[in-house]
Formats: C-alpha cells, structure tokens, sequence
DNA sequence: TCAAATAATTGCAAAATGCAAATATTTAAG
DNA sequence: CTTAAATATTTGCATTTTGCAATTATTTGA
C-alpha cells in the first residue's frame, strides 16, 4: 500500500494531458474546461447551470461567465426553464455536439490504442476494475462524493 | 468500448476531486498546483526548474513564479547547480517536505478506506489492472508519453 | 573568440478567479 | 393574500494566473 498514490498519481496526470492535448476540433480550439462542460452538459439530462457547475465542482459564478463564452462561441445554449423561470437549461447547440464528439472520438482512439496493447482478458480486467473502483469511490464518505452518478 | 472513455472520465475526475480537498497541512493552504508541484520535486532526483515544469506540462514562465511564490511560502529551496551555473535544482525545504508527507497521507487514507471496500483479491486486481495501465500509456505513440516514468 | 543555444527570469497585457452584491423568481409562513 | 426568506443566476471589482516576447546569464561549438 506503499506507494499506491504513486500509480493513482501516474494514471491521472496522464489522463489530464490526454485531455489537455485533445482539446481541438473542427478548426475549433477548445480549453481543457470547456472541454469537461461540453461533455457534462451533453451527459446530463437538461441539466440546469447550477448542476453542472456543482459536477466539475467550479464556483458558480466563474461557471457562469465560461458559459457566456461557450454561448458567444456557439457551442451551448441556454433556454430558460418554463417550470421554474429562474433556472436555465443547458444543452449543446449542433456545433457544439459536433465537437463534443470530435473530442470523444480522439479520447476513445487513444484508449483503444491503449488496449490494443493488452489481451482480451487483461482488457475485460482493467475496465471490471476502474467500474469497481468508481463504485467504490462513490460510496466513500471522505471526499469527493457529492456530483457525479 | 462505447462508453470506456465514461468511466475514466468518472475516475480522473473523481481523483481530481480529491486532490483538490486534500489541499490544507499544518495550517498552511496548498493549491491544487503547488500541491502536484511539492509531489513531484519530492519524487524526481535533484531536478531543475525546467524539469519539473515539464513533467507537469506547465508554461516554464509561469512554472518560475509558482515556485518563487513556493520559496516565499518557505516550502521550496532553489539551490544554484555548480556544474552549469544557468542551472536551479530545486528541494523541499524541511516544512515543505512535511507538508508533501501530510499531503500524501491523507491521499493514502483515502485511497485505503476505497480499498476496505474490497477484498484482499479485488483489490490486488485493481492495483494490478492500474499498473498495467500505466506501463501501457508509457508505451503508446498517441499521447502524453513524453514526462513521467 | 564569438555566435548560437540553453536555463531561467521579468514586462506586460489578457484571461480566469471568487467574494460581495444585485436581480429575478419561487416558496412558505403568518 | 402578503411578505419575508430562500433559491438560481448574473454582474462589479479587485486579485491572481497565464503565456508570449524580450532580457539576462551562462555554456557550447565552430
């Protein structure tokens, strides 16, 4: 148990630069954060600013002005909530879900590229085990529990 | 594969999460940065500054002043290189490397009250599936090879 | 011996951050 | 009902962070 933060240490920070460098599609340069809420609004189910905000766990108010950016960009929209009309939704606009995609579809050729280096069964056992340690975490009371299914 | 890039997504974050909590030792506040700063000078051998402002994949000019605010906070040494005078090699001040240590600490108790979770037997298998990882992250030719044993 | 290369720092202007306050709307208590 | 408290979002503003271009100091190689 020595030096597992070491390996947790090794594996985010290369997932980090992954996202760091994946960060550019269709012409379209796009930060590391507009990265992250491109992908939680698309994964959320009409998620309001405030959801996603709490998710990637930014205060709001900084949130709120990436999100004017993204909308002045055209990638996001904002429509106002008829049930509560203080709340706004936010969804992708078609340039926005085109970029969402353009950015999964580099990360998941790099994952697969990734896996294509292990066997089926090292491959099926790497992934049982990121689920089992999501679980895991999710269930943890120490940290980081709250956003995120 | 569909949604592989899903759970990592979960996991990275979660992960980021917590090193983003774990941020406070002895009374003194660390930022996420300064915290991975701290990590890896404690983990690479007598580096310089472009050294680790590489491996964090940071802009050398702002990497100058987080360590000048670092050496301010009495947490950083930089000690002038007698083979090559361009040269700083940097250290953790005796604070600096109490506050890594704490730091590490409670990253390790996390980590372990994710892992009681678990038996003895999916836990060797999480560990071992996260290596595997590594070492094949290492190897690929797409991404973020470069820094970082 | 001197021009090119390298390591680190600083100037500066642009961008990101977060607290406090403002606005708009909803909820709940009397 | 009416109105005060609560909630969602946005803006004002001052601070901090960022990164490119330029600078300084030193080393390397022709």
């Amino acid at each position: 148990m020595e030096n597992t933060r070491e390996i947790f240490q090794i594996m985010t920070r290369r997932f980090g630069l992954l996202n760091k460098s994946c960060c550019s599609a269709g012409g379209i340069d796009i930060s590391l954060i507009q990265s992250h809420i491109l992908y939680e609004i698309d994964h959320q189910h009409k998620p309001s600013v405030q959801k996603v905000a709490e998710a990637l766990d930014t205060d709001i108010t900084t949130f709120s002005r990436q999100i004017q950016s993204l909308i002045k960009m055209n990638l996001v929209k904002k429509t106002p909530d008829p049930d509560d009309r203080r709340v706004y939704v936010l969804s992708l606009t078609t340039e926005g879900a085109f970029v969402a995609a353009s950015i999964d579809q580099q990360i998941n050729a790099y994952l697969n590229e990734i896996f294509s280096q292990m066997n089926e069964f090292e491959k099926d056992t790497v992934i049982r085990s990121i689920k089992l340690l999501n679980d895991a975490m999710a269930k943890s009371s120490v940290c980081c529990t709250s956003p995120m299914g």
